[in-house]
DNA sequence: TTCGCTATCTATAATAG
DNA sequence: TCTATTATAGATAGCGA
């Protein structure tokens, strides 16, 4: 549409490239816009340029939000796996340390019955150490 | 584009509208990844149908998720609030739990300055106490 | 519903300022 | 870089089967 046809290939000159982003943009955002409502359906659109800065539109009385969760009742692909995955490691390694540190207290105060003599020493050092820590604290 | 212009409302007659639906989807499908191709950016298109039927696409080399994650950066609406926030929540309450056993054990080796004579008192009879527990059970 | 057709409308490539 | 212009390519409304 335009002087002269041009073949679906990555435009090479920059300003072109500029050029033809700025109006097809603006086109297919008025396409989005009119397909939302003259056929009633739920749309979202988002760009995001080669230089980072990022466009989005959804149809009326909708939010992209919404939108997404439409997707997850259609797609298996989940749009967020990465980040849960990091939280949900997060969550396991913060527990981790958590179930260490139960074992540790419940150590010191001799609660575990599965522990052998050698095991306890330091135990029992560890307890005698922390006696007299605090009772030179108190004392002081 | 076509044989009328027609105004950008609602088309009321269901099989019309089926029909620009077809016709205009098919369009902004293209349209969509022409830009992509062309301007070398990526896009992302959601489309669902009163009926309830999604189609979807998104730039090459790019998924959903990727785009979703690039509109993060760029805006304050989160797409997924409730599922992260539970995450985020979950994420605040465990580490709420070990900041209370880490200070627990620093008290009873005796390592924390800031306590005064009362609230030493406590932590001596744990100490004793566990200590008894361990000697009883190192002599059993 | 889904083709095909085509007259018309729209988007836009090329260009100039 | 934007804006405006315009010739053309492309999209599509209305219809018929």
């Amino acid at each position: 549409m335009g002087r002269g046809k041009i073949e679906i290939k990555k435009i090479e000159n920059t300003s072109n490239r500029a050029v033809t982003y700025a109006k097809r943009k603006a086109g297919i955002f008025k396409k989005a816009k009119e397909i939302a409502i003259l056929c009633d359906v739920k749309v979202s659109l988002i760009i995001v340029s080669g230089s980072g800065k990022m466009d989005a539109m959804c149809s009326p009385d909708n939010s992209l939000s919404t939108i997404c969760e439409e997707y997850h009742k259609h797609s298996k692909e989940k749009l967020w796996p990465a980040k849960h995955e990091n939280l949900h490691n997060e969550i396991e390694m913060v527990k981790k340390e958590n179930e260490n540190m139960v074992i540790e207290l419940r150590h010191l105060n001799g609660q575990d019955i599965n522990l052998n003599h050698y095991e306890l020493i330091p135990i029992e050092e560890a307890l005698e150490n922390g006696l007299i820590s605090v009772r030179a604290r108190k004392a002081s």
